[in-house]
DNA sequence: TTTCATAGGGAATAATTGTTCCCTGGGGGA
DNA sequence: TCCCCCAGGGAACAATTATTCCCTATGAAA
């Protein structure tokens, strides 16, 4: 178990949120889980970049964050499949709106690609 | 000047905005600008848990993403102000809409606390 | 004249987060 | 039998992000 050394306040709703959704992918699962891609390896296929380490951690943390469910059928082969709590559903505008502001302003920021934060 | 190892790519509307507003504090700067907290020391004494030193560099990355401007006043003593620009302001729905779900949520995730990442 | 306030940067280090590589174990096709 | 599918974890390491400590400079107050 890993034990956080810096202690976080949860007064601030942004904080609380960012630490459901802070997680480099966690917002990109939660939107495909949405959209019907619930199966751990569509979700690996579905998200490319995302190292398949890291999306069944987070999909785990998720999970313990009460967001998503995990249900395990029974029988071979293996099948295992995400979805969202009503809770993780409350989170769609939130994630709708970052996604859209995202979108709308993708020009805006191209030049911030690689190599910022100079000086 | 830093240049990330990994690329990123900024197809997805969500990854653009957390590279906007994915460091520890943006988006509480931008919340405590929006209320009218516009001056460096201000912020420093309204937002106490982060470090002068991150604050800064934070508010540097908004002002280089287009987020906030920068107005220095000339004369003695030293008068710094940052605000929004209308590209800033058109964040100030989606972290509104992060910090209600926060608020809204707070006493779901308390358990959640320091030290999960378990297993 | 020491101390505080203003605004901020450099450098080293610590903490956190993500990646890579490799392994478990069973089913099924060539 | 060898390889790929499923679902997932351990350990070590790389990358990123934040913190700490100490520095610049000027004005004003004690």
């Amino acid at each position: 178990m890993y034990t956080r050394k810096i202690p976080e306040d949860l007064d601030c709703g942004i904080v609380v949120t960012m630490k459901v959704l802070g997680g480099k992918w966690k917002a990109c699962i939660v939107d495909s889980i949405s959209k019907g891609v619930k199966r751990p390896s569509d979700l690996h296929r579905a998200i490319v970049d995302a190292s398949p380490r890291v999306l069944n951690m987070q999909l785990h943390e998720l999970e313990n964050s009460g967001i998503v469910s995990k249900k395990i059928y029974p029988g071979l082969p293996l099948k295992v499949e995400y979805n969202l709590t009503p809770l993780g559903c409350s989170l769609l505008p939130v994630i709708e709106a970052i996604d859209k502001w995202g979108i709308e302003n993708s020009q805006l920021i191209t030049h911030l690609r690689a190599d910022v934060r100079e000086v």
